[in-house]
DNA sequence: TCCCAACTTGAATCCATAC
DNA sequence: CGTATGGATTCAAGTTGGG
C-alpha cells in the first residue's frame, strides 16, 4: 500500500475524549482514513443458562448483561459486520485492528475480519496466570482469551515494533502467546459503593504490549468499546492520543476519572517493563505423553524394595496403591511423603536411575 | 442427550484400517451414529497466497465487491461444510470432533461448526516450544496452533475424563493451553529416500493427550485426514478402535507400516482412571437397613454447628428441617446445595468422620 | 509491624439420573 | 417429555483481620 497523504489531520479528531452513544454512528461520523490503531473488545455473546456456584456454594458473578445479549448468530454476525465495516473507513491504510474474544464469538469475528478483506497478522492467545477454573469438572480450565490482529488489506504496510517487543520478552522474538494475570486488586476499577465497576476490564498490562508494539508515539488509537478505559488509560501514558466510544455513562464516568489520574511517561526508557520468564513445571504424566516413558513399563524404588506400574495418565499403580509418582512412594513405605522423582527408578544399561533423570532430559528439550 | 441403542454395531465398520478415496465420500458410506470422537486436521486454505494479488494492483477497499477473494473463501468454505456435515452424521450423539488450524483456516472452521450446530466445549492451544522463528521481524513468531473441541449439539453429554487430565497435569485441572514440541527427529515419519513423509505431522504426545481426555479404551476414532497416520498410531496404543481415511496412497504406505509397529497396552488397568461419578450409587438409607448407623443416632455437621438425627426411613430431622441428608444440609446452612455425604458426620474415636466413610465401607462389602 | 489463616473473586456456553 | 433430586466439583491472587 502506498504512502499517502493522510485524509484529515488530527485537528478534526475528537481526540483524547470519549464519545457517547453508539459506536457504529460514531465511527461513520469520524473522517476517513484517519486511524492509526484500533483495540476493539466486543460483546462476547455468552449464552449462560442457569447459575453456577463454586463447590462452597458461593454464586459466580456472571456477564448477564443486556449488551452482551443477541437473538441469534445471524443477529451476532450483523453487529459485528456492522461495526468492523465502519472501523475500516476510519482506519489508515498502513493502520491496524486487533480484536479480543473467546471461543464464544471470536471465531465469527475472525471469519467476519477476512471476508470485510482485513489481513490477518497474527491470532495472539492471552495465556492467564488465574482464570476461573472449572468447577464441574465438564471441561478444560478456560484459561486463555484469543485476540486477531489484522491490517486493513494484505498490501499495507504495517506498524510493528520488533525491537521494543524483543526487548520486553529477554531479547528474544515475542511470541504468539502471552502470559499475563487478569485484572484484579488496585488496577480494577470500582464504582462509588465499592463494587467492580465493569465486568470485562482488560488488564493494563495487555494494552501496554498491544500499543507498544503496533504505534508510535503520537498515534491515534481508537476503541469503540471503551468500557472502563483501560485503552485510554494506556494510550494516554505511553504518549499515544486516544478516542473511546462508549454507550454507558456510567462506564463513561469511571473512565474519565480514571484517565485524569494517569501521568503520561516522559522518559521512554521508563517504559522498559521486562516480563517474567516462566520456569515450566513438568508433570510426570508428559513423559508418558512425550514417550519418555510407555505405560505399563515398572519402575523400581531406590533401595529395589518396591515397584510399581506407569499408566496412561501419569499416575501408578503398585500391588495396592494408586496415586501419583509421590503419593505412591509415600504410600509403599508408609511415609508421609515421598519425592516420586527421586524415589522411583528405571533400568538404564543395568543401573537404577530415578526418573527425575527423564525430568531433566525433557526440561532441556523444553529450554 | 438420551442414551440410545449405537445405531450400528462394531461389526459394520471398517475398524483399525484405513480408506482410500475422498474423505466425505468415505464418511457418507460410513453408517449414521457409529464413531465416538473424530480428530481433524484439514487443509489450511493455502490456494489464497497468489489469487489475492490484483492483476492491476488497486489498493482493496470497498469490500462487498471484492468477489475474487470471496470467491476463495466460499470455495474453502464449501469444503469445510462438506466435510463437517459428513462428520457430524457419522457422530454418536454423545460423540465430540476436534479440529486443529491455525489462523489462516481456523477462524472460517470454527464459525461453521457453530452454523452447523456443534456445541462448543473448548478452544484449546498447542503452544510449540520449538516454533519456526519469524524471520522477517514483522509479525509475532506464530508460536501456537488452535483446536476446538466440540460436542455434536448443546444437549450431548460428553465423554471427558477429568480425573485422568488432572492426574496428567500433577494434580491440576487441566488448562486450555497446552505446552508441547513439535514433531521432530525419530519420531518424524521418513521415506524411504530419507525426507520427511509428511509435511504436517502432528507430534503423538498431542493425539495422546486427546484421546486420553475425550474416549474411553474401545472407543472408536475417526480421523477424516489421517495423513501420515499419527491418530491411528496412538489410538492404537491406547486401546482404541481406529478409521484413517487418506487420498494419498503414499501416506497410505507409510501410515499402515508405522501403526504395525506400535505395541498397544493390553492392561486395562493402565487405561482407565475411575472417577467418583461412575461409582454405584448407594442410598442413605441402605446404611440404615443394613445396621451401620441405628435410627435415633445424631450426625454432626463438619464444623460442628449442627447436628441432625437419623430417621428410620433415611431422612434426616433437624431443629426446623427435615428431608435427604443434602436437603437438611443444605436447608441448615442456608445454602443452595450440598453433598450430605462430606457435610454430616459421625463420631469415631473422638473424631468427626464424614458418613462417607461408611458408604465406602459399604461399597467395599458389595464389591 | 509482621505473619498466617481465612475469606473473596474472576467474560462460564460447567450434571446425571430416576420417575 | 418435564420435573425433582442426589451429589460431584476449584486455582491463583488479592484482601482482611486477628494474634
Amino acid at each position: 500500500m502506498k504512502t499517502k497523504p493522510p485524509k484529515s489531520d488530527l485537528k478534526s479528531l475528537p481526540l483524547d475524549s470519549i464519545l457517547r452513544g453508539d459506536c457504529i454512528a460514531a465511527m461513520n461520523a469520524l473522517p476517513e482514513g484517519s486511524i492509526d490503531m484500533i483495540f476493539a473488545d466486543p460483546p462476547y455473546n455468552l449464552q449462560l443458562e442457569g447459575e453456577l456456584h463454586r463447590p462452597n456454594n458461593t454464586k459466580v458473578d456472571a456477564v448477564d448483561d443486556d449488551w452482551d445479549k443477541f437473538a441469534d448468530f445471524a443477529t451476532y454476525d450483523g453487529f459485528t459486520e456492522a461495526w468492523l465495516k465502519a472501523a475500516r473507513r476510519i482506519l489508515k491504510d498502513d493502520g491496524t485492528i486487533w480484536v479480543i474474544g473467546s471461543y464464544h464469538n471470536i471465531f465469527r469475528v475472525g471469519a467476519k475480519l477476512q471476508d470485510l478483506g482485513y489481513w490477518m497478522l497474527n491470532d495472539v492467545v492471552w495465556r492467564k496466570t488465574n482464570p476461573m477454573p472449572n468447577f464441574r469438572g465438564r471441561r478444560f480450565t478456560n484459561a486463555h482469551e484469543t485476540m486477531i490482529w489484522c491490517s486493513k488489506s494484505k498490501d499495507s504496510r504495517h506498524q510493528f515494533n520488533y525491537e521494543s517487543m524483543k526487548a520486553l520478552n529477554d531479547d528474544l522474538q515475542m511470541r504468539s502467546d502471552w502470559l499475563l494475570p487478569i485484572c484484579t486488586g488496585n488496577e480494577r476499577i470500582k464504582d462509588e459503593k465499592g463494587n467492580k465497576g465493569h465486568p470485562t476490564q482488560k488488564p493494563e498490562a495487555l494494552l501496554h504490549r498491544i500499543i507498544m508494539a503496533s504505534t508510535k508515539p503520537g498515534d491515534v488509537v481508537l476503541d469503540p468499546f471503551f468500557g472502563s478505559g483501560t485503552t485510554g488509560a494506556v494510550a494516554k501514558r505511553l504518549g499515544r492520543r486516544w478516542i473511546g466510544l462508549e454507550r454507558d455513562e456510567t462506564y463513561i464516568g469511571l473512565a474519565k476519572k480514571r484517565i485524569a489520574a494517569v501521568q503520561p511517561v516522559t522518559d521512554p526508557s521508563l517504559l522498559h517493563t521486562p516480563s517474567k520468564r516462566e520456569e515450566p513445571r513438568i508433570p510426570f504424566g508428559w513423559l508418558i505423553e512425550r514417550g519418555l516413558l510407555p505405560p505399563g513399563e515398572v519402575l523400581h524404588s531406590l533401595n529395589g524394595r518396591w515397584t510399581a506400574k506407569v499408566r496412561a495418565d501419569g499416575t501408578l499403580i503398585s500391588a495396592d496403591h494408586r496415586g501419583s509418582i509421590h503419593q505412591v512412594g509415600a504410600a509403599v513405605q508408609g511415609a508421609p511423603a515421598c519425592n516420586g522423582w527421586q524415589f522411583w527408578c528405571i533400568q538404564r544399561e543395568g543401573q537404577l536411575v530415578p526418573i527425575d533423570y527423564l525430568r531433566q532430559q525433557l526440561r532441556a528439550e523444553m529450554h
